[in-house]
DNA sequence: CTCCAGTACG
DNA sequence: CGTACGGGAG
């Protein structure tokens, strides 16, 4: 019998092991990480980045440039992400606090407690719980245990949780039993994000040769 | 024809 | 708690 954490610690260190490190959201700037995770609210990557690229072309991943433009331009400039008269108000929603709050300046965000900037962020209409947890920790850099649809997967099929689980348990369950680490966040959830799209699929799950095939319960 | 790093609203 | 939002790819 092992820890939870233990047993954590231990599929963290098998992930490394098969995939390497992830450098997850790195040469980014903050800005482009906060579109990158709205733009990709229950949508596939491979879109997010058309989007992005779209606006990178117009020179528009800035946060002022952004704010610039009509909501009904930037619609047609992520429409790739799909949902994007849906997106395109929350971005602008996040540019409106984003510029009153912080003067466009993450380094006021950041000089925040991270409880208080998850808060304000929730506040925002169109950023939910995964998505704060996301700005908190990849474009802040602050300890926020990020879970999300393929954590809530792969831990049940794992047999760790429930199969309906809320968010707020799911994310307990991981901050109950690991360190409080911002690189142990960041890369623990690139690693479930990685073996959720390649092996742990949502139809065909591709337990041979999956990393985690070894942490399967009997 | 399903599925995808969710969220808000009735 | 059910539904709308949505284009792109397997």
């Amino acid at each position: 019998m092992q820890s939870r954490q233990t047993y954590l610690l231990n599929m963290h260190a098998a992930m490394l092991d098969a995939l390497g490190p992830s450098h997850w959201w790195p040469g980014e700037t903050p800005f482009e990480i906060v579109l990158g995770a709205i733009l990709t609210q229950n949508t596939n990557w491979e879109n997010v980045r058309r989007a992005l690229n779209a606006l990178r072309a117009q020179n528009l991943l800035s946060a002022p440039a952004l704010a610039a433009l009509d909501t009904e331009e930037l619609a047609a400039l992520i429409r790739p992400a799909g949902y994007y008269r849906v997106k395109a108000g929350r971005i602008k929603n996040f540019l409106r606090f984003f510029e009153h709050e912080a003067g466009f300046d993450f380094t006021v965000l950041q000089a925040l407690p991270t409880p208080e900037i998850r808060e304000r962020l929730l506040g925002v209409n169109g950023i939910g719980p995964e998505t704060a947890d996301s700005i908190a920790l990849y474009a802040l850099d602050k300890p926020t245990f990020v879970v999300d649809t393929y954590t809530a997967r792969i831990f049940g099929r794992h047999g760790q949780i429930p199969e309906e689980i809320s968010y707020a348990d799911l994310q307990a369950y991981f901050t109950e039993a690991l360190p409080e680490d911002t690189a142990l966040f960041n890369e623990f959830h690139a690693q479930i994000v990685r073996v959720g799209k390649h092996w742990c699929k949502k139809k065909q799950p591709q337990c041979h040769r999956c990393p985690l095939e070894p942490f399967l319960p009997l």
